[in-house]
DNA sequence: CTATAAGCGAGACGGTACGTCGCGTCTTAAT
DNA sequence: ATTAAGACGCGACGTACCGTCTCGCTTATAG
């Protein structure tokens, strides 16, 4: 976010801790009234009830303020045990679905992801707020049923990701985003359901094969 | 794309059949150099050597014309028999990989969608140019599969598209784009294999369960 | 107007003389609802019912149509003999006070004279449409009060015009149109009569002095 | 011009002073090379190496802009005591005659005063600005007529102005005007000798009477 | 207890792009 | 050849945001 460098200077006034809330509760408030492309900067710091500088000083551009807006949402996600790998697995389908059916989210996240084919240091922010703590759970979720023993346990050399955590990730994130925003059709339990059959099947023949 | 009713004016000098070319020529040429939130209508006018009111004469904004200007693109995209399921869905992934690599793909696609998820006309256009091209190939490849016996035929009752369809659509449209734009990693042979081993074990454990 | 020289092709399809009556119609009736620097070439097209080429067929720009347009006002301009030149000057100073009530020539006059200071043949044809029109009544009431013996009879070798004439007319036609377009004061009876007393006593020390 | 009220809020950054006689100059360069009809506020703008905003933010249109700029060159008409009154309405005639003779005021007086037949604010801001920097010298002449005795002095009863003088004033300035723009016609010295004997006969001749 | 320094709200600033309007020209088919 | 219709290249419009700047003021720490 707004680093500030701990060798920095002591003196002057201190940042006010309100106006970085009030800035980006006011850009989820936007988000949600006008969209991506019609969030202006401006508008923003008026909402906040800040000045225009106040909003720089603390991020370059409203792609980055937007992911960090944005970013806290999915700190909401999580993957408590529901006892079973399949019930997992539906549990962060659904709960990702109901993350991507709030309008700040669905419009931000596709806009900052395009945004983020031409501005490298965009896309590592994405990563860092964003991606890497959905990837999160396809790790904590493979470790779990490893433990309950419904995957077999890792290779002994392996780090704690691998290529199979990323291909699932992106299959998971990737399926529930194109269903939910391309093809803009519901994410329901029936869906979730069958795209866990689908996944678990591939797992199981990949696992045996 | 800019459709003019049967039931038109005869009157008055007809729009020039050039003119359109030439737009959908420089927008994608622009998308390329400036990328998709750089684009200036008027930059892409005069590319064309046409005047900004003629451009928007054709089409009514900055995302319409993206999406006619990349729709295009989306034609391309075949599928040659190879000979078994498992070599047209690694064609397929491998076809869709190249045409997200190519800029004005990658900065476009992403950004259309977004935009589309509070323009409900826009979403329809994009569906009707981008997304049907697409599902076409599914279609196309589950029939041929059928054919070949490497899938149990259609029940009788169906209709040309099913649920599964979708399902299928949705993961192989979705993982791909999610492994190129969002993880940016690049969707290789090896991907496409190991995502394809996946598919087709779900896929088989789905038709025999 | 718009002159077709008398050699002109016969072959082709003549232009419509209603047309040109329309136009001028349409032009005097978008003064007055629009006022000069509103009016546009396209309304006024519109408002006759004609096409836009056909009005640039005859006129070349929107200074001359709209002289046109308003010269014919000045055609009303008459000297009907009351008796006394006091009486004439009078009612001349009334009747173009009168004219410039008008919405249509009061806004015209103006801005076409306001062009003319950069468009020599403009002035030509505003001071031949216009100018001479208004300037026929300063000799025909001059010329009237020498046969009533209120003016002393012309020098022999003077021509039909004089500077004399020249002056008045400045006179009359400027302090008229500066009361009423520059004071915005009415030009009433009152006034008219004040006025009349004035170029009358200075004619008259004049002519004795 | 653009009048600051002293109530005005204390806050933000003050206009620059600097931008507004660099804006009304860059407007009369661009009336002596444009004249008024091909002057844009763009032009006028970058000029004066300033933003269109900037323009906009003091003056709401083009006619006000011409105004202001213009007002300024009657700033410099003043009433020098020549010793008698005919030689102080001969040196205020020429006076103003060379006003007119410069390309700025000659394209820009009519014009504004045509626009402002329409437009009853412009109208006021011409008056202030214009035509009582005018007005003043036929007071002023007036009072100094009357010191000397060429006049009879002002009945005790009147105020500082009265008919008589809008009745000068508007002779005054409507026969110099109308000389120099619509007859077109030189204000030399010998006009300017027989129009000021023309205007004393009939203040005589109003005076005994 | 002052001096220094940074933060802050306000709003003017130089820019860039917008989407629209009017211009005057042109290309149709129909008189 | 002229007409109505309307597309065309062009240029200006007035507006909206951008990101920066200059104000006067506030709120901290350091001397």
């Amino acid at each position: 976010m707004c680093s500030r460098t701990s060798s920095r200077s002591r003196t002057g006034r201190p940042r006010s801790a309100e106006a970085d809330a009030a800035i980006l509760d006011a850009t989820r408030a936007a988000l949600v009234e006008l969209g991506w492309s019609k969030l202006t900067m401006g508008d923003v710091a008026t909402r906040a009830g800040v000045a225009k500088t106040t909003l720089y000083r603390r991020w370059a551009s409203k792609n980055e303020l937007v992911v960090d807006a944005v970013a806290v949402l999915f700190d909401e996600l999580e993957l408590p045990d529901r006892g079973s790998l399949a019930a997992d697995i539906e549990g962060v389908v659904r709960q990702f679905a109901a993350l991507l059916e709030r309008p700040e989210a669905k419009t931000a996240l596709m806009a900052v992801v395009a945004e983020s084919t031409r501005d490298e240091p965009l896309r590592q922010r994405i990563r860092a707020s964003i991606v890497e703590r959905q990837k999160r759970l396809v790790l904590q979720g493979r470790r779990r049923a490893q433990e309950r023993g419904e995957l077999p346990p890792p290779a002994p050399d392996s780090g704690p990701s691998s290529g199979t955590d990323d291909l699932i990730f992106d299959v998971v994130a990737g399926a529930v985003v194109h269903r939910a925003l391309v093809s803009a059709e519901p994410v329901d339990a029936d869906w979730a359901q069958r795209f866990t059959a689908l996944l678990l099947g591939g797992l199981a023949a990949a696992t045996q094969g």
